[in-house]
DNA sequence: ACCTTGACCACAA
DNA sequence: CTTGTGGCCAAGG
């Protein structure tokens, strides 16, 4: 359990923090991580706390980066290596890429469990 | 205490 | 692939 006090906020911007580079979690995970079903919550405090931590480790079940934020995220990506899935090198440098890819998940999702 | 709002999730058709 | 349905839960009004 979280420790009282602690706010759901803090706890969350806490293990995004450690999420290390080229790997993801998504909302879902962090939620239980937390002991928290709430993955909602967990975007909600993405979305309003979300600017000074490492956003784009933060993604969908489904593999795709959050919902507006993908050009941005993309270039991350690349810069990290992060594993990607349907997208080859020749269409990632292309501006219309942002949608056409997903983050494969089997290769980096990441637990703070298992470092 | 009730209602609304979401950078969500899972499953069914 | 797309829609629809129901569930989750912290925050703010």
């Amino acid at each position: 359990m979280p420790d009282p006090g602690e706010s759901f906020v803090e706890a969350v911007l806490e293990v995004v923090g450690d999420i290390p580079p080229g790997r993801v979690m998504t909302y879902g995970q962090i939620a239980a991580v937390l002991g928290s079903r709430g993955a909602r919550v967990v975007g909600q405090v993405m979305a309003r706390y979300g600017s000074d931590v490492p956003w784009w480790r933060v993604i969908r079940a489904s593999g795709e980066p959050p919902a507006c934020h993908e050009g941005r995220a993309l270039q991350h990506y690349l810069e990290e290596s992060t594993p990607l899935k349907g997208m080859s090198t020749e269409r990632a440098s292309r501006e219309d890429a942002a949608g056409s890819y997903r983050v494969d998940l089997v290769l980096a999702r990441w637990s703070p469990e298992f470092d």
